[in-house]
RNA sequence: GGGCCAUUAGCUCAUCGGGUAGAGCAUCCGCCUUUUAAGCGGAGGGUGGAAGGUUCGAGUCCUUCAUGGCCCA
């Protein structure tokens, strides 16, 4: 049917309605249970009359009775309906209901001779007119883009949508659980600034018209946190929004959902101990267990994870070792023999970090800390002791997906704005994403910021891995799309 | 940005090397008062993503574009 015959039906039924004195358009329904209760409650329920309401998702005439399912969000529960019960006039309305309206219902609860728990209707309410036809009941939508665009039809017509967002939710409450627990103080932070800093990214520029100046979107929530920090907050968070200028991917969205914590007297290695107690505790949450299975590959996050020097892992999986790597030149020809594409300009740390993830990267499934990265990649880390050209840092792998980054803050005013300069200067040769120089954040940083150790999670891709599912699109419940050109 | 793939009825999908499109579900009509992917009988519904080209003839071959997916950068 085409789908302007469709509408042009569903209105004509929509009038017939408000003709038999029936508003498509309802009001407050109370409901004595939910579906599930039905189902849970059967024994207790069994004769007693019930008031549920949901969308039609099925619908079996049988002449002058009927049966339908009911789904809210809890479930479905099967309704029936009989001329007799209902009378003349209400069966008349009961038969101008479509697939997709929805409708509170009260009657009694019974079983069928089937075996399937069923209210029995007394009367019908119609609460919501759908206008447009629900997708097919069997196969569920499958078409992504439409998946994406219109969300709730995925989320009517796919049970698993649901599924996936309710875990979703249920991580990020247990991250708040185990960080208040810990006794972290939750806070939030700008995200319109003057600068855009705390990352290597391009950020979004908007314009705020009053104060006549552009502002940036955040790239991190790192810089206001630190400045926390300074301000005696000795262990704090921010779970936030963050918007990257970049290209679209299966890992990446331009706008998610980061998780930034700082303890004050701390080092990376408290920020190893706690990401592996956080994430264990997510897992153990919302999966109830510790096994996390990611595309077809289960690995136990139970804590301690292994801790690998990022150098020796690169020279376990590829033979290359930091003597390769000694300068520039070197790390640029190397790289290239190895068949990678670096910039002109690249230096020796972003060489290594190009093959850390190319080499080293997809051998790391099980969880594993990869610790000590170079000073270039790093500009808002402290140097390790011994070791100039690697700063206190680490990333955490899981079904080798990076799921966190961290590092000990550097706190040396002096050594922070030789960091900023050369990032000024790799901004100079053209690399866009170089940090930019932020002076007030230096100013903080001279009234003196504790030893602190600080982490950032992925939150989408923690919850694409506890999930299973391959792509952020999928756990991200409205993602970024080009519009149509014309709307359906 | 590059490569590959997809786009056919509201939804899910067919249509073998080119001969003016089919099914299931959904919709509409009829029958059916315990069905459940209800059933039975009938009907309607398509500028085949868009625009060009090749051809006597294009959903099918070619080009460009759009949107999306996967892989790569």
């Amino acid at each position: 049917m085409a789908e302007r015959d469709f509408l042009k039906a569903r209105r004509e039924k929509l009038d017939k309605l408000r003709r038999l004195g029936v508003e498509p358009y309802g009001r407050r329904y109370v409901r004595t249970h939910t579906c599930r209760d039905i189902h849970e409650r059967f024994d207790d329920l069994e004769g007693r009359e019930v008031s549920v309401a949901g969308r039609v998702m099925a619908l079996r005439h049988h002449g002058r009775s009927a049966f339908f399912d009911l789904a809210d969000q809890s479930g479905r529960v099967q309704a029936y309906v009989r001329r007799d019960n209902l009378g003349e006039r209400d069966y008349e309305v009961f038969r101008l209901i479509d697939l997709g309206d929805i409708v509170g219902v009260r009657g009694k609860v019974f079983r069928t001779r089937t075996g399937e728990d069923t209210v029995e209707v007394r009367s019908l309410e119609l609460l919501s007119k759908a206008l447009r036809p629900l997708p097919e009941k069997f196969h569920g939508l499958r078409d992504v883009d439409t998946r994406y665009r219109q969300r709730y039809l995925d989320l009517i017509a796919n049970p698993e949508t649901r599924r996936v967002f309710d875990l979703r939710s249920a991580a990020v409450r247990a991250i708040r659980e185990f960080l208040d627990a810990e006794g972290f103080v939750e806070v939030e932070t700008p995200v319109f600034s003057p600068l855009a800093g705390g990352a290597i990214a391009r950020p979004f520029v908007s314009y705020h018209n009053a104060l006549d100046m552009p502002v940036y979107l955040r790239i991190a929530t790192e810089l206001y946190l630190k400045r926390l920090v300074v301000g005696g907050y000795e262990k704090v968070y921010e779970l936030g929004r963050v918007f990257r200028n970049e290209g679209i991917s299966t890992k990446h969205n331009p706008e998610y959902t980061l998780l930034e914590v700082y303890q004050a007297f701390a080092d990376y290695t408290d920020m190893m101990d706690l990401t592996e107690r956080l994430v264990s505790h997510v897992a153990r949450v919302v999966l109830g267990t510790q096994q996390v299975t990611f595309q077809g590959t289960t690995v136990d996050v139970t804590p301690p994870w292994p801790r690998v020097q990022m150098v020796e892992a690169l020279e376990r999986y590829s033979g290359i070792s930091l003597e390769d790597l000694r300068d520039d030149e070197t790390a640029r020809h190397l790289a290239r023999d190895r068949g990678l594409d670096v910039p002109e300009n690249a230096t020796w740390g972003m060489v290594l970090d190009e093959l850390v993830g190319e080499f080293v990267e997809p051998h790391l499934t099980g969880p594993v800390f990869l610790i000590d990265y170079p000073v270039e990649v790093s500009p808002l880390a402290k140097r390790k002791p011994g070791s100039p050209r690697l700063v206190e840092r680490f990333e955490a792998f899981i079904c080798g997906r990076e799921v966190a980054n961290a590092f000990s803050e550097l706190n040396d005013p002096d050594d922070q704005r030789e960091r900023f300069l050369a990032q000024a200067e790799e901004r100079t040769r053209g690399h866009e994403e170089a940090h930019v120089m932020d002076e007030d954040y230096l100013v903080a940083l001279e009234h003196g910021l504790p030893p602190t150790g600080g982490l950032g999670i992925g939150v989408d891709r923690l919850v694409m891995i506890l999930a299973d599912k391959p792509s952020i699109r999928d756990v991200i419940l409205f993602p970024l799309m080009r519009p149509l050109e014309e709307q359906g």
